[in-house]
DNA sequence: TTACTTTTGACAAAATTGGTCAAAGCGAAT
DNA sequence: ATTCGCTTTGACCAATTTTGTCAAAAGTAA
Protein backbone atom coordinates (compact mmCIF):
# COMPACT_ATOMS: atom_id res chain seq x y z
CA UNK A 1 0.00 0.00 0.00
CA UNK A 2 1.30 2.88 -1.34
CA UNK A 3 1.35 6.62 0.53
CA UNK A 4 -1.39 8.94 -0.50
CA UNK A 5 1.12 10.97 -1.47
CA UNK A 6 2.55 9.09 -3.91
CA UNK A 7 -0.65 7.35 -4.63
CA UNK A 8 -1.64 11.04 -6.18
CA UNK A 9 1.20 11.97 -7.41
CA UNK A 10 1.16 8.85 -10.21
CA UNK A 11 -2.35 9.93 -10.81
CA UNK A 12 -1.82 13.54 -11.45
CA UNK A 13 1.76 11.89 -13.18
CA UNK A 14 0.00 9.60 -15.67
CA UNK A 15 -2.32 12.45 -16.68
CA UNK A 16 0.40 15.21 -17.35
CA UNK A 17 -0.99 17.51 -15.34
CA UNK A 18 0.82 19.93 -13.46
CA UNK A 19 0.72 20.68 -9.89
CA UNK A 20 -1.37 23.97 -10.69
CA UNK A 21 -4.05 22.19 -12.49
CA UNK A 22 -5.03 19.52 -9.93
CA UNK A 23 -4.42 22.28 -6.93
CA UNK A 24 -7.11 24.85 -8.24
CA UNK A 25 -9.43 21.67 -8.80
CA UNK A 26 -9.17 21.47 -4.89
CA UNK A 27 -9.07 25.05 -4.56
CA UNK A 28 -5.55 25.17 -2.80
CA UNK A 29 -2.14 26.52 -3.57
CA UNK A 30 -0.44 24.44 -5.73
CA UNK A 31 2.52 24.39 -2.45
CA UNK A 32 0.15 22.86 -0.37
CA UNK A 33 -0.61 19.93 -2.97
CA UNK A 34 2.88 19.47 -3.71
CA UNK A 35 3.64 19.25 0.26
CA UNK A 36 0.77 16.17 0.16
CA UNK A 37 2.28 14.44 -2.21
CA UNK A 38 5.67 14.90 -0.26
CA UNK A 39 3.68 13.60 2.73
CA UNK A 40 4.91 17.16 3.84
CA UNK A 41 1.47 17.56 4.34
CA UNK A 42 -1.58 15.98 5.26
CA UNK A 43 -4.51 16.11 2.97
CA UNK A 44 -7.80 16.94 4.80
CA UNK A 45 -10.86 14.08 4.14
CA UNK A 46 -12.52 16.28 1.93
CA UNK A 47 -9.81 16.92 -0.39
CA UNK A 48 -9.28 12.90 -0.45
CA UNK A 49 -12.87 12.73 -1.80
CA UNK A 50 -12.07 15.37 -4.18
CA UNK A 51 -9.10 14.17 -5.69
CA UNK A 52 -10.78 10.40 -5.75
CA UNK A 53 -13.58 12.10 -7.93
CA UNK A 54 -11.09 14.44 -9.88
CA UNK A 55 -9.11 11.23 -10.83
CA UNK A 56 -12.18 8.48 -10.88
CA UNK A 57 -10.24 6.43 -8.14
CA UNK A 58 -11.36 4.16 -6.13
CA UNK A 59 -12.67 5.88 -3.08
CA UNK A 60 -11.71 3.54 -0.66
CA UNK A 61 -8.63 2.86 -1.88
CA UNK A 62 -7.73 6.13 -1.31
CA UNK A 63 -9.03 6.48 2.25
CA UNK A 64 -7.50 3.93 3.49
CA UNK A 65 -4.52 5.01 2.37
CA UNK A 66 -4.89 8.25 3.26
CA UNK A 67 -6.26 6.76 6.95
CA UNK A 68 -3.34 4.34 7.37
CA UNK A 69 -1.08 7.39 6.65
CA UNK A 70 -2.45 9.25 9.58
CA UNK A 71 -2.26 6.40 12.07
CA UNK A 72 1.42 5.06 10.74
CA UNK A 73 2.24 8.52 11.35
CA UNK A 74 1.18 8.57 15.14
CA UNK A 75 2.89 5.23 16.32
CA UNK A 76 6.09 5.49 13.69
CA UNK A 77 8.55 6.60 16.06
CA UNK A 78 7.13 4.65 18.95
CA UNK A 79 8.98 1.00 20.14
CA UNK A 80 5.10 -0.01 20.74
CA UNK A 81 4.08 0.73 18.02
CA UNK A 82 3.38 -3.11 16.43
CA UNK A 83 1.62 -3.62 19.61
CA UNK A 84 -0.36 -0.41 19.75
CA UNK A 85 -2.23 -1.34 16.24
CA UNK A 86 -3.00 -4.73 17.86
CA UNK A 87 -4.48 -3.41 21.25
CA UNK A 88 -6.11 -0.60 18.64
CA UNK A 89 -7.69 -3.63 16.06
CA UNK A 90 -9.19 -4.83 19.46
CA UNK A 91 -10.36 -1.92 20.49
CA UNK A 92 -12.29 -1.00 17.03
CA UNK A 93 -13.99 -4.54 17.03
CA UNK A 94 -15.43 -4.09 20.55
CA UNK A 95 -16.32 -0.84 19.17
CA UNK A 96 -18.48 -2.47 16.32
CA UNK A 97 -19.88 -4.82 18.49
CA UNK A 98 -21.64 -2.22 20.22
CA UNK A 99 -23.46 -0.96 17.32
CA UNK B 1 -6.65 -4.26 26.82
CA UNK B 2 -8.45 -1.24 28.92
CA UNK B 3 -8.60 2.22 27.84
CA UNK B 4 -5.90 4.14 29.77
CA UNK B 5 -8.73 5.83 31.66
CA UNK B 6 -10.03 2.73 33.24
CA UNK B 7 -6.65 1.26 33.67
CA UNK B 8 -5.76 4.77 36.08
CA UNK B 9 -9.02 4.59 37.56
CA UNK B 10 -8.63 1.28 38.76
CA UNK B 11 -5.16 2.19 40.01
CA UNK B 12 -6.22 5.20 41.74
CA UNK B 13 -9.07 3.56 43.24
CA UNK B 14 -7.49 0.72 44.71
CA UNK B 15 -5.23 3.13 46.59
CA UNK B 16 -8.65 5.07 47.40
CA UNK B 17 -7.28 8.43 46.14
CA UNK B 18 -9.13 11.32 45.53
CA UNK B 19 -8.46 12.87 41.63
CA UNK B 20 -7.34 15.70 43.88
CA UNK B 21 -4.61 13.97 44.90
CA UNK B 22 -3.43 12.47 42.18
CA UNK B 23 -4.17 15.45 39.84
CA UNK B 24 -1.78 17.73 42.06
CA UNK B 25 0.82 15.06 41.49
CA UNK B 26 0.64 15.58 37.78
CA UNK B 27 0.19 19.49 37.98
CA UNK B 28 -3.14 19.88 36.64
CA UNK B 29 -6.88 20.50 37.76
CA UNK B 30 -8.50 17.58 39.38
CA UNK B 31 -11.29 18.34 36.38
CA UNK B 32 -8.53 17.57 33.50
CA UNK B 33 -7.60 14.05 35.43
CA UNK B 34 -11.82 13.46 35.66
CA UNK B 35 -12.01 13.45 32.31
CA UNK B 36 -9.43 11.64 31.49
CA UNK B 37 -10.42 8.92 33.28
CA UNK B 38 -13.75 9.03 31.47
CA UNK B 39 -12.06 9.41 28.11
CA UNK B 40 -13.45 12.73 26.98
CA UNK B 41 -9.49 14.08 27.14
CA UNK B 42 -6.50 12.65 26.17
CA UNK B 43 -3.56 12.63 28.87
CA UNK B 44 -0.44 13.94 27.25
CA UNK B 45 2.92 11.47 26.50
CA UNK B 46 4.31 12.66 29.66
CA UNK B 47 1.54 12.66 31.65
CA UNK B 48 1.34 8.66 30.95
CA UNK B 49 4.80 8.75 32.05
CA UNK B 50 4.22 10.33 35.06
CA UNK B 51 1.38 7.68 36.15
CA UNK B 52 3.11 4.68 35.50
CA UNK B 53 5.86 6.17 37.80
CA UNK B 54 3.48 7.17 40.31
CA UNK B 55 1.32 3.37 40.60
CA UNK B 56 4.50 1.82 39.89
CA UNK B 57 2.77 0.08 37.08
CA UNK B 58 3.97 -1.08 34.24
CA UNK B 59 4.65 2.02 31.99
CA UNK B 60 4.90 0.06 28.09
CA UNK B 61 1.14 -1.09 29.53
CA UNK B 62 0.00 2.18 29.81
CA UNK B 63 1.55 3.82 26.86
CA UNK B 64 0.20 0.94 24.72
CA UNK B 65 -3.38 1.47 26.40
CA UNK B 66 -2.96 5.72 25.41
CA UNK B 67 -1.56 4.92 22.09
CA UNK B 68 -3.98 2.39 21.01
CA UNK B 69 -6.55 5.04 22.51
CA UNK B 70 -5.61 7.36 19.96
CA UNK B 71 -5.56 5.24 17.33
CA UNK B 72 -8.84 3.73 17.54
CA UNK B 73 -10.65 6.79 18.07
CA UNK B 74 -8.95 8.24 15.13
CA UNK B 75 -10.62 5.38 12.88
CA UNK B 76 -13.53 4.53 15.13
CA UNK B 77 -16.41 5.72 12.73
CA UNK B 78 -14.72 5.02 9.71
CA UNK B 79 -16.03 1.80 8.10
CA UNK B 80 -12.52 0.90 6.46
CA UNK B 81 -10.92 1.21 9.92
CA UNK B 82 -10.00 -2.29 10.18
CA UNK B 83 -7.92 -1.93 6.28
CA UNK B 84 -6.52 1.04 7.41
CA UNK B 85 -5.49 -0.56 10.48
CA UNK B 86 -3.96 -3.47 8.57
CA UNK B 87 -2.23 -1.03 6.29
CA UNK B 88 -1.03 1.06 8.56
CA UNK B 89 0.62 -2.03 10.16
CA UNK B 90 2.26 -2.86 6.91
CA UNK B 91 3.69 0.92 6.83
CA UNK B 92 5.02 0.40 10.14
CA UNK B 93 6.80 -2.72 9.35
CA UNK B 94 8.61 -0.85 6.24
CA UNK B 95 9.36 1.74 8.15
CA UNK B 96 11.19 0.25 10.30
CA UNK B 97 13.41 -2.20 7.89
CA UNK B 98 14.69 1.34 6.36
CA UNK B 99 16.46 2.02 9.85
C1' DT C 1 -27.65 19.20 56.45
C1' DT C 2 -22.83 19.05 56.01
C1' DA C 3 -18.47 17.74 54.19
C1' DC C 4 -16.15 15.76 50.62
C1' DT C 5 -15.52 14.01 45.90
C1' DT C 6 -16.58 13.96 41.19
C1' DT C 7 -18.43 15.73 36.97
C1' DT C 8 -19.69 19.32 33.79
C1' DG C 9 -19.43 23.42 31.05
C1' DA C 10 -17.79 28.12 29.96
C1' DC C 11 -13.78 30.27 29.13
C1' DA C 12 -8.63 31.37 27.82
C1' DA C 13 -3.83 30.59 26.39
C1' DA C 14 -0.91 27.90 23.70
C1' DA C 15 -0.01 24.75 20.09
C1' DT C 16 -1.07 22.82 15.76
C1' DT C 17 -3.11 22.88 11.24
C1' DG C 18 -4.11 24.45 6.80
C1' DG C 19 -3.45 27.89 3.88
C1' DT C 20 -1.01 32.07 0.96
C1' DC C 21 2.77 34.16 -1.16
C1' DA C 22 7.24 34.94 -2.96
C1' DA C 23 11.57 33.24 -3.98
C1' DA C 24 14.68 29.61 -5.15
C1' DG C 25 15.68 25.21 -7.65
C1' DC C 26 15.37 22.25 -11.75
C1' DG C 27 15.02 20.52 -16.56
C1' DA C 28 14.31 20.90 -21.22
C1' DA C 29 14.46 23.70 -25.41
C1' DT C 30 16.32 27.04 -27.82
C1' DA D 1 23.81 30.87 -21.17
C1' DT D 2 19.07 32.18 -21.06
C1' DT D 3 14.57 31.57 -20.68
C1' DC D 4 10.21 29.16 -19.67
C1' DG D 5 7.29 26.39 -17.05
C1' DC D 6 6.94 23.30 -13.19
C1' DT D 7 8.10 22.11 -8.52
C1' DT D 8 9.84 22.77 -3.98
C1' DT D 9 10.87 25.42 0.09
C1' DG D 10 10.34 28.62 3.81
C1' DA D 11 8.34 32.69 6.11
C1' DC D 12 4.23 34.13 7.54
C1' DC D 13 -0.94 34.28 8.95
C1' DA D 14 -5.71 32.86 10.27
C1' DA D 15 -8.49 29.40 12.02
C1' DT D 16 -8.99 25.40 14.68
C1' DT D 17 -7.85 22.23 18.25
C1' DT D 18 -5.72 21.18 22.51
C1' DT D 19 -4.79 21.68 27.22
C1' DG D 20 -5.68 23.76 31.06
C1' DT D 21 -8.40 26.83 34.88
C1' DC D 22 -12.29 27.95 37.45
C1' DA D 23 -16.75 27.81 39.42
C1' DA D 24 -20.91 25.64 39.88
C1' DA D 25 -23.76 21.48 39.89
C1' DA D 26 -24.35 16.70 41.06
C1' DG D 27 -23.30 12.60 43.82
C1' DT D 28 -22.34 10.14 48.12
C1' DA D 29 -21.79 8.97 52.79
C1' DA D 30 -22.05 10.33 57.61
Amino acid sequence: MDSLGNRIKQLREKLELPLRTVAAYLDIDQAVLSKIEHGHRKATREQVLQLAKYFKADEDELIVSWLSDKLANEVQDENLAKQALKAAKKKVDNFKKKK
